[in-house]
DNA sequence: CCGGAGGTATTTTTT
DNA sequence: ATACCTCCGG
């Protein structure tokens, strides 16, 4: 979507095979050259950046789908649902492509890839299916980690935990300390040790908090994210059920390999024990989510997981960059401590080397971002082909702030989410609580929307609902206002689907929207989320569909984000560097490239949290194609949003790129020395941009 | 028992 | 700046 013409050129004869190059066409067809019969052992594909990887992948399952392989069994697992939706789509234009050019082919290639999605969406599939074999509660509710920490919150209060005269960790700190037991298969003791040292104190009181908050899920039926892995992985440990689901699916194929932990490893040795049929995707070099569990082992021993060893086939011409972009990252992940598989190449030549630009300050960083930006624009290259990236989410803080100034559109990846509007928690809120009265989570925040109840009253409601069991909504809860008995009722209501979806959602948010000027002082803006929500509500079949999407693949952005543009309008990019995986732009531009931000002074604790930060580094400047610009403002502010204080910091160049390879780049400052001589002659960009305006009326 | 005032610690990336 | 916590006045 994001991509430039010469992108869509590229794309478009991509549909064939015969432009796949060897080591491609190998990937694609292995396993099924013997006529007839489809005998793929376990592979493993090393794809570099830019190497083509999802187009070897959607050709893989479409090449099955030809030779005979059922589109209902194939199991596609990706990082994200955009990815997962992306593929979908790429098989079934390969699929109609060559029914089209076969008369007699194979009517499956009709059908569409019926598994797709990440290893969460699709453990939940599964378990809503498995649940009652499992002794599940099949309309269980997913919460996301924002719920989760509640929910432990809860659990903590109960446990005392907070009351004792040391300081306890946090809500969130707990969580990520018990995620990470989950994801890594370590015991407690371990990620304490290794990971958060400060909280080794508690190790007692945290196994028996962990224990009350696993019971707390499990007598209110709820998931957390975790759990959706972790019960897949328990139910299929069970063989009969490992069998069922490895015959089930006849292949699987798994994209950013590097990216899952030991648990999804587990996952996926227990339906293919023997790798038949398994084929997984990534890059060493890009492994980024060590932080939430990863582990790059899993892709560096898969081949030895099996027996014979798994077939290795390596991707490494790059069809993206040019070649001096290349060379540079190239030279920036030479250094890292581990050798990595390989090295890409390119025949892309171009004389432009990446540029490494000193500006003064976070002030000029922005100003020369939006300079090159339009001037780009100019050029005939369009916004959205153009990518702003940055370590963290606040980085862009003082670049939002000039795009707004200056009226250019740009739409923001990472960062807050929709779902993190407290408005929006609120409705969803109500709605899951109407699904699940056992969850509390939900239950505690939608009482507390009303007037008058605090957390007494809601626990009182909560505890008299919990007894009476279901359909205890309508009944009246003695010594309550009458509003709050009212409320009770509608609530019970869309319990017992007496009002039907999606209608019980507009009920509820008309509810809430009556509600809404006393909750908060901007109720306007957030009305506008209200509604937005609702809209997409009215798209999806179910109450329960609704839910576990929006969980698992929240919108991205919040409207009451200034510059969000309409659909047909151009607009720049800026994502953080993990929200840009596995995408690409024509133009890339990489904010607060310094020490401190990459690495991010928060990540240089162990040698491997360094590493880490390298291949981040590596990861976004392979996100370019023809432009690659690495911003190094000599100052920038200390944590914290801008405005406040002006606390700042002297910066250096990051230590990932160090003197021997600086030869890589084309070296330059911002604005020209001779400007900086005169600090005058820097002109503020005025308030309001009239040509701007009267150009954008031919826009 | 609710809700507002005031004090304090905070660290980043996301399914 | 924000979130979370405690204290205190209705």
């Amino acid at each position: 979507m994001e991509e430039g013409r010469a992108d869509v050129r590229a794309r478009a004869g991509a549909g064939r095979a015969e432009t796949l190059n060897e080591a491609q066409q190998r990937a694609v067809a292995f396993g099924t050259e013997s006529p007839g019969r489809i005998e793929a052992g376990p592979l493993l594909i090393i794809a570099g950046a830019g190497s083509g990887k999802t187009n070897t992948i959607a050709h893989r399952v479409a090449h099955l789908i030809v030779r005979g392989a059922d589109p209902g069994r194939i199991l596609l697992l990706t990082f994200s649902t955009r990815a997962a939706d992306e593929m979908a789509r790429r098989v079934k234009r390969i699929c109609a492509h060559v029914r089209a050019e076969h008369a007699n082919a194979n009517a499956a290639l009709l059908q569409p890839v019926a598994w797709a999605g990440t290893f969460h969406s699709i453990g939940a599939r599964l378990l809503r299916e498995f649940a009652p074999r499992i002794g599940l509660e099949q309309a269980f509710t997913i919460h996301d980690r924002e719920d989760s920490a509640d929910l432990m919150n809860i659990v903590r209060h109960e446990a005392g935990a907070s009351e004792k005269g040391r300081r306890f960790p946090l809500k969130a700190t707990c969580l990520a300390i018990y995620s990470s037991v989950v994801n890594t298969c370590r015991s407690l003791h371990d990620v304490l040790a290794a990971d958060f040292p400060w909280c080794a104190e508690w190790e007692k009181e945290l196994q028996l908090m962990f224990l009350a908050y696993v019971q707390a899920k499990q007598t209110q039926a709820v998931l957390d994210f975790d759990d959706l892995l972790l019960y897949w992985a328990q139910m299929s440990s069970e063989r009969a059920i490992a069998q069922e689901l490895g015959e089930r699916f006849e292949h699987i194929l798994v994209d950013e390999y590097q990216d899952t932990n030991l648990l999804q490893a587990r996952i996926l040795l227990s339906m293919k024990p023997d790798g038949r049929g398994l084929a997984v995707v990534g890059d060493d070099a890009q492994s980024i989510y060590a932080f939430r569990g990863a582990t790059v082992r899993n892709i560096l021993d898969f081949p030895q997981c099996f027996e014979p060893p798994a077939e290795r086939i390596t991707l490494d011409r790059n069809y993206r960059s040019t070649q001096p972009i290349l060379a540079a990252a190239n030279a920036v992940i030479a250094l890292a401590a581990e050798r990595y598989t390989k090295d890409l190449w390119t025949e892309r030549a171009s004389t432009q080397l990446p540029r490494l630009v000193t500006v003064r300050d976070e002030a000029d960083q922005a100003g020369f971002v939006v300079e090159q930006v339009l001037e780009r624009r100019e050029r005939g290259l369009r916004l959205q082909s153009q990518a702003v990236l940055f370590r963290t989410a606040h980085h862009s803080a003082r670049l939002e702030i000039e795009l707004t100034r200056r009226n250019i559109p740009f739409v923001k990846f990472g960062g807050l989410k929709f779902l993190e509007a407290a408005h929006v928690k609120d409705v969803l809120a109500i709605l899951r609580w109407a699904q699940n009265p056992r969850d509390r989570v939900s239950g505690f925040r939608t009482l507390q929307l009303l007037e008058g109840v605090g957390p007494k009253t809601a626990a009182r409601v909560l505890a008299s609902v919990h007894e009476r069991g279901s359909g205890a909504m309508t009944q009246c809860v003695p010594g309550l206002p009458a509003s709050v008995a009212q409320f009770l009722g509608l609530v019970g209501q869309i319990e017992s689907d007496a009002t039907p979806w999606p209608a019980s959602f507009e009920r509820i948010c008309a509810w809430y929207e009556t509600q809404m000027e006393r909750l908060y002082e901007d109720s306007p803006v957030r009305v506008a989320d209200i509604q937005q929500l609702a809209r997409i509500a009215s798209t999806v079949p179910s109450r329960e569909r609704f839910l576990t999407e929006l969980t698992l693949d929240p919108p991205e952005a919040s409207s009451d984000e200034s510059g969000v543009p309409l659909l047909d309008e151009d607009y720049l990019i800026l994502s953080t560097i993990h929200s840009a995986k596995g995408r690409e732009w024509n133009a890339v531009t990489l904010l607060q490239v310094v020490d401190g931000c990459i690495p991010s002074d928060l990540a240089t604790g162990s040698s491997m949290q360094i590493e880490e930060e390298r291949r981040l580094l590596y990861v976004g400047m392979t996100r370019a194609r023809d432009h690659l610009d690495l911003i190094v403002p000599q100052r920038f502010h200390v944590s914290g949003q801008m405005g406040y204080g002006d606390r700042h910091v002297y910066a250096t160049r990051t230590r990932f790129v160090p003197d021997a390879i600086l030869h890589r780049f084309e070296q330059s400052a911002w604005p020209r020395p001779a400007f900086v001589a005169h600090e005058t002659a820097v002109v503020p960009a005025p308030a309001i941009d009239i040509a701007a305006r009267m150009r954008a009326m031919w826009q």
